[in-house]
DNA sequence: CTTTGGATTGTCT
DNA sequence: GACAATCCAAAGA
């Protein structure tokens, strides 16, 4: 699947409210969220990669219905589902219209490097966001924030007010529909979680 | 540099 | 009972 380049006029620089901008599907949402300012108690930064995950897609969580865990991927736009993944780590999603959301995966960090790094044990920039794990633990992101407003404390989240380039490609660590070309990554940068097989990144 | 296996637990089959 | 939207350390090339 060749890399897709984003392209759009300068001129689209309308504010949307949170409702709205993730009243829409998840694809969408997941490559407009690349260079958005996300942090957590003042602790955050940039989104630099995200995934998308639908309804009908055989590797979303909520592929076979509602269940208490994938609770609020069926609730309102523009919330958080948070998910444990391999009993020890927790994931932070968008959630976009029902049954779709938004996986963040990777942060370029701008805020709190300091309480980040106590949180992930090491001062390396690109150690302490770059995976979905990983910023969380980061972040300080865990289970209770399940189901809260993406507009309201402890989140704040910025969205992006200019154009970046943005590279398409395959999803990572799961096993259906691995071919879907929904993670969205901003071109160029170091603290990807890894690389796109359709692009030559160079560090 | 790449590959491999262990940690650890909620959720679903 | 199996497996998972992961991470890390250790070992090999």
């Amino acid at each position: 699947m060749p890399c897709r380049w984003r392209r759009e006029s300068a001129d689209r620089v309308e504010v949307m409210s949170l409702e709205s901008f993730f009243s829409r599907p998840a694809v969408a949402v997941a490559r407009d969220l690349i260079g958005a300012l996300l942090s957590v108690e003042k602790v955050g930064g940039i989104i630099v990669e995200s995934e998308a995950y639908e309804p009908d897609d055989p590797a979303s969580h909520s592929y076979r219905g509602q269940t208490s865990r994938n609770r609020a991927m069926f609730g309102q736009p523009g919330r958080a589902y948070v998910y444990r993944s391999y009993g020890m780590h927790w994931c932070l999603n968008f959630v976009c219209l029902p049954g779709s959301a938004v996986l963040i995966r990777a942060l370029e960090p701008t805020h709190g490097l300091d309480r980040m790094a106590v949180r992930r044990g090491t001062t390396q920039p690109r150690l302490l966001c770059s995976g979905p794990g990983r910023l969380t633990q980061a972040l300080g992101v865990d289970g209770s924030m399940d189901g809260l407003r993406l507009d309201e404390p402890p989140f704040v989240l910025t969205l992006a007010s200019s154009i970046h380039p943005v590279a398409t490609g395959p999803r990572i660590g799961i096993t259906r529909a691995v071919e879907y070309p929904w993670r969205f990554g901003l071109v160029g940068s170091p603290y990807l979680s890894c690389r796109f097989p359709d692009v030559g990144m160079t560090a």
